[in-house]
DNA sequence: TGCTTGACATAAT
DNA sequence: CATTATGCCAAGC
């Protein structure tokens, strides 16, 4: 279970910060997470992420709004399904409205 | 220890 | 719109 102080374990914390009904973008989770520029290693560490983690994963989408899983596949289609259930739209593959976004900070703004 | 890969981002072509 | 190129760097082999 990812030992602290690895990559993983900082940013599967950001990604357990973003609110509720809200997505953040790979770049986005890796700057908070310390990372600037890292987007990558964020999908990396997702993906390592076993299936009964905590992390709300389906909440890490790319810059341009859009799951970077096949959203016709299962992975994709389980993601969507999450966000949708959480209140975020998705009208297509690559179709997010940024008001779901984090604006700036993931200091929870508390709506 | 060095090369390859990767749930990315952005610009250019 | 699809592909290419570059950056940036950890993890896997």
């Amino acid at each position: 279970m990812t030992v602290p102080g690895s990559l993983y374990d900082r940013i599967c914390e950001v990604v357990c910060r973003i609110p509720r009904g809200r997505v953040a973008s790979y770049g986005q989770v890796a700057a908070e997470a310390g990372l600037p520029g890292h987007a990558r290693l964020v999908g990396y560490a997702l993906h390592n992420l076993p299936d009964d983690t905590n992390v709300p994963w389906h909440r890490v989408v790319k810059a341009r709004g859009g799951i970077s899983l096949d959203i016709e596949s299962g992975a994709g289609r389980f993601q969507r399904a999450l966000l949708e259930a959480e209140g975020v739209i998705i009208s297509g593959p690559d179709v997010i409205d940024p008001r779901y976004f984090l604006s700036d900070s993931f200091t929870d703004p508390m709506e």
